[in-house]
DNA sequence: ACCTGAACACCGTTCAAGT
DNA sequence: ACCTGAACACCGTTCAAGT
């Protein structure tokens, strides 16, 4: 009792970082309000202000620590299977849509949280994220020094890749896909990543392989 | 003078529409109250309600005019180049990520509009979305029958080339990629198509082709 | 330093009342 | 039928005041 006595939480800042979380975890992004949170840590709803500039400011530090989670996601999947890059590479695709649909409010508030009131997201936020996507970059910088993967420049490759499995997680949470069950998500995510790998025309036909470019 | 007093506009209904996709192009989706649109087109905060059942009724309105515009653009990139279906597929991709950079903020409404209250989108929009999604899937059918793609599920190909452009109009827009300038746009978009055409891999090593499946 | 409580200018939504 | 104006229960944010 005592100790609880201490003019709150000891760390009132990370501990609405963690009520923020768990909101919007329960709820959606949008529907959370600052108060909210105040409440259920058991403060004023203007205790938040000595610590955060204002609620978009509480948003994207929950963000931050969202993208430190997938960091480490994709750090582990890419160790499962050190040997073969290109495998490695599609696990890490995997890896990145499953936490996307196991964090799904988590997942929208990383990359739509600044854009209540800036325009351009945060310098730290653009930081966390960059980070993460160096795990795709590395991977696909190891491939090309093997010999697997073509020479191209090494973030363009992973940026085809972010975006293709971006892309497919926005839709799936969206609701836009059919095949939305849960279990189905990792085999259609490996499809995706596949074509990719392979490309989506005809790869075996010498005669045309100039027709594509111009 | 005589005209316009007849108890506002002939066609409110419309007129919110219209005003919503004015005043969410000005700011951005977040930003806009119900109460602005209804002060913009001249009538009482109430007076929406009797044309929509909500806000969100009003936004899901303004994104399926969205997808429709989207869906008349794509079809457009199509004729262009009827002659060479693969060229058409990557025009397409192309003009798809143009038209969502062009419509920022329409684009974000159209995929995000319904999930203030609602966890699963609306039929008529989720119709809407794939009416547009259909030209993708045409453009990969004829494709196929002129044996130029691979015979796959031609739904599983086009959801590969829709998550593609998806996640790369949604990283562009969020300013998670450097080149973000709005002309190196389209140079973007054809090298990222062009990827996912002929794929990441090193393409000419037959004794290779197996190792990616399992 | 850190938090509170009242206050301000806003919301979305409802509803009796007007024409 | 269609719209209004007041009202309700909320916001995010500010700020003097308390410990």
């Amino acid at each position: 009792m005592a100790k609880r006595k201490t003019y709150h939480h000891g760390d009132l800042r990370q501990a609405l970082i963690e009520a923020a979380l768990t909101l919007i975890s329960e709820k959606n992004v949008e529907s959370v309000s600052l108060r909210d949170v105040a409440r259920r840590v058991g403060v004023s709803h203007a205790a938040p202000y000595r610590h955060f500039a204002d609620k978009d400011a509480l948003l994207v530090a929950v963000a931050v620590e969202g993208f430190q989670l997938l960091h480490d996601d994709l750090e582990a999947a890419a160790q499962n299977t050190p040997d073969h890059p290109l495998q490695q590479l599609q696990n890490i695709g995997i890896a990145y849509v499953h936490f996307a649909i196991t964090h799904a409010a988590h997942y929208h508030l990383m990359f739509g949280a600044y854009r209540t009131t800036a325009l351009q997201p945060p310098a730290n936020l653009v930081q966390a994220a960059d980070n993460t996507f160096d795990v795709l970059v590395n991977a696909i910088m190891r491939a090309q020094q093997l010999g697997l993967m073509r020479s191209d420049d090494p973030k363009q490759l992973a940026l085809a890749a972010w975006s293709l499995v971006h892309g497919l997680a926005m839709l799936v949470m969206d609701g836009q896909i059919p095949e939305f069950n849960p279990e189905s998500v990792t085999s259609l995510s490996t499809a995706m990543t596949q074509l990719l790998l392979e490309g989506i025309v005809i790869p075996s036909t010498p005669s045309m392989g100039s027709i594509i470019n111009e």
